[in-house]
DNA sequence: TGCAAATATTTTGCATGCAAATTATTATGT
DNA sequence: ACATAATAATTTGCATGCAAAATATTTGCA
């Protein structure tokens, strides 16, 4: 038998791989000079959307690793991007809030998804809604185990 | 202004972040049978295919990091699964073989490809290929940089 | 009321991804 | 031949992703 199936060009998870870390990297320049690493910028962008929220809803969103996360809020406490909020009443959950440099921070990101997409001419806005959808045919069906 | 260009949903980046990592961690069950991670599963992949590569050339066909890669073979030798051989002309290169057991290891490797597909259902083969050749336009334009 | 089960986070240990520095070896130009 | 540049890998330091164990609290139910 040919073990076609086991090609590596015929791998959608090579694929998926590949593009993943390819496009993250294009974030790493931009993202440089806001002092943010991609993880962080994630977090970033689901604060700027809404603000205030447990470390839960924060990982819900994000769909970052929650052992991560920690160690991440607490990168980004140190530079002074958002805080950690105790809850009084369930003493178990925190509750995350920008700075007022974090809030601010918003201004200067809002050229960085222009400033990737163009390192990727030759998809077309098109063809960048396409591959939305379908991405999120993979993304659904486990997203919800654990 | 409304920042709709930064919010999470209208990321592609955050799409193929989510997607990676799911159907990244669809493989790690079925691996777990043949004692492999992710990357190792994607070495040997590339071995089955063409044995006796150098790290480079494997580098390439992998697109994993070339420090990374140090460490993954180098477990993977403990394993017994390839040795790493020194170019005898070249004392830089050094040629990757695998071991009996790893060209066994093909065999039991024949159905996690399906397996892996099984944990998807809701995508065709039809949106798999789609899929495919959008993700090359986003893995080709920078995947020859560095 | 009291204690086991459920929640929310953190911690720990291992395996990368990535950039930069380092090492070893070979190719080049003069 | 020799010094320098180019190659091929490895090493190092930092930042996750992930599973499993540990903590701290709160809920639920007998």
């Amino acid at each position: 038998m040919s073990f076609e199936k086991l090609q590596l060009k015929n791998q959608l998870c090579h694929r998926l791989y590949m593009a993943s870390n390819n496009i993250a990297r294009a974030y790493r320049e931009p993202l440089m000079a806001l002092n943010l690493t991609y993880p962080q910028y994630v977090v970033m962008m689901a604060l700027w959307e809404k603000d205030g929220i447990s470390i839960a809803e924060l990982i819900e969103q994000t769909a970052i690793d929650g052992g991560a996360m920690t160690q991440i809020l607490k990168k980004m406490t140190d530079k002074n991007l958002l805080r950690i909020i105790k809850n009084e009443h369930d003493k178990r959950k925190r509750v995350i809030k920008l700075s007022e440099s974090g809030q601010a921070l918003k201004l200067k990101a809002t050229d960085i998804p222009d400033k990737v997409l163009c390192q990727f001419p030759s998809i077309t806005p098109s063809q960048g809604k396409q591959l939305m959808d379908l991405l999120d045919l993979v993304v659904a069906p486990t997203s919800r185990q654990r």
